[in-house]
DNA sequence: AATTTATTTAACCAAATGGTTGACAATTCG
DNA sequence: CGAATTGTCAACCATTTGGTTAAATAAATT
């Protein structure tokens, strides 16, 4: 059925659940990045950065460019879309529920007729 | 710092980023349901499915109420309003690029001045 | 040709995850 | 009371995860 996108959002919100892959995500929106570049700010080892880069790599959140001996690393936001979606079909349940309690306290403040 | 912001993105990314988890969330959009009844499409465990509801009710997205020996299950929509602005974040990247496209592209197709 | 730079691969480890079964606790029903 | 229902807890297991270090590969520099 919907199996490969599930497996693709299994991929996404697994990617997004480590702080340090939000970090790398973040770095990479000012631009492309070199994994040493990207390494740089954190306290683990490159080898641990690499690692958590395949894994966005493997969600579709983020590509590689190889140049010579450097690999280059670029943000793909279009990526995220779906996980934006399926939250945003949950999340507007909220939004129903708020509108509907706007609506019975604007009943309840109205001058009885 | 943001830890406690961020611990909460791991636990609610981390909770969304299982199949099983996303069908649980489904199945409370339609109401609070109990234990049971949400266990039993699933042909996996209850014991299991209980498990995925502690994950679940760990990071925020349901809360649980007991009455007599059956617990009733609940959706929280609002608590997935922090994951869908972080990802609307890096998404809006997409949405900045989509739009630079579409004007360089009708430059193109504008008759020379 | 030898060295340095950039990164991956391989092997390993501890902890977390997703599943199981069996026993226990609490509530309801006959 | 005794039995059935609803669910948790504890122990266990295999796999995945996030980290490490050491060695290998590949490209640039000297």
């Amino acid at each position: 059925m919907n199996s490969s996108l599930d497996t693709q959002l299994d991929h996404i919100f697994s990617a997004l659940s480590d702080h340090t892959r939000r970090r790398l995500v973040h770095a990479l929106a000012e631009g492309e990045k070199s994994i040493g570049q990207l390494a740089e700010p954190f306290e683990i080892s490159l080898v641990a950065v690499s690692k958590h880069l395949r894994v966005l790599e493997r969600a579709g959140i983020i590509s590689r460019r190889i140049d010579g001996r450097t690999h280059f690393c670029r943000l793909h936001p279009e990526s995220l879309t779906q996980a934006l979606d399926w939250i945003a079909i949950y999340r507007s349940f909220w939004d129903q529920r708020l509108s509907k309690m706007k609506h019975l306290m604007e009943k309840e403040t109205e001058p009885d007729a």
